[in-house]
DNA sequence: CTGATATCAGGAAGACTGACATTA
DNA sequence: CTAATGTCAGTCGTCCTGATATCA
């Protein structure tokens, strides 16, 4: 005989903030399992989507655009410069800034862990209709747009 | 004049595991401001709910039924029953567990902190119309249902 | 013997803070 | 002077993996 299931009482699994928190690891998990596999960050794929979307930017412009903290960003854009997918030169106009640019290889490489990505999605909305899925995205949408700052801005007061 | 916005671009807000990652960052954060200013852990509100619910239980089994790592769960009962919200004896039955117990001082502060959590919840859930926050309790309950394992259970094969 | 239980030691990865030198 | 930038060092809480002694 099989043991007896010891459910989650009812009272802590309808819970938002347990859902949400719960959710976010899987998701993680799907999206960490395929990027690895490829010696790939999630973190790789933000720098290299926002350097395709919005252009060649200063690290902090990538810090904020991203949500990476400016702290760890330092690392990612080594291994983004060390694998050639992107450039890292001292701004001639402001010496304090690097310009990241996106190299041919990066563009490349973009899309390829746009498509891991993309079916990470899919398996994890997979319960879903295709209704249900964007439903789901407005609502979070939503809430995170209410609920920010999610990063020190400059001329912030904190 | 202000400083230029610097959006994250839309090829990165509208990625489902990103959302997923961000509300829960803000949830948790909401929970927690409200839990350590009263000494509290949302860990502690899991287990006192799971006790009160389904009743005294050994170790394993709130580990089980909390999601909370057996390993972890040592810590959380000692604060819990330095503070005598749970007591913690032997199993005369099965010498190799204790028995963990609710007591009525336990009980009290489970309802405190249930108000403090469910505070929290309100102010997350705020921007959604009642329709929506179930709406949104329902599809992420969906997707962790669908995507578990999230506990090694006893007699599995991993 | 197998397997579950309580406990402890510790790792890995992410969010986050603080400080510092350089430059605007 | 104030403030932004790139960088490094390090904290903290969470998830997760052992390993060990005890007992069924």
């Amino acid at each position: 005989m099989g043991t007896i299931p010891e459910p989650t009482p009812a009272r802590l699994r309808a819970i938002p903030s347990r859902l949400l928190a719960g959710t976010a690891i899987v998701a993680d998990r799907l999206v960490g399992e395929r990027l690895s596999a490829e010696g790939a960050h999630k973190w790789h794929f933000a720098v290299l989507v926002t350097l395709a979307e919005a252009g060649s930017a200063s690290q902090a412009e990538l810090s904020r655009r991203t949500g990476i903290y400016r702290s760890d960003m330092v690392a990612v854009l080594n291994e983004l410069a060390d694998a050639d997918y992107v450039r890292r030169e001292p701004d001639p106009a402001d010496r304090r800034r690097n310009v990241i640019t996106l190299t041919p290889v990066g563009r490349r490489r973009l899309e390829h862990l746009d498509a891991l990505i993309t079916d990470a999605q899919r398996e994890l909305l997979a319960p879903l209709t295709p209704g249900q899925r964007e439903e789901l995205t407005r609502l979070l949408t939503v809430l995170v747009e209410h609920h920010r700052p999610p990063h020190p801005r400059p001329h912030d007061a904190r």
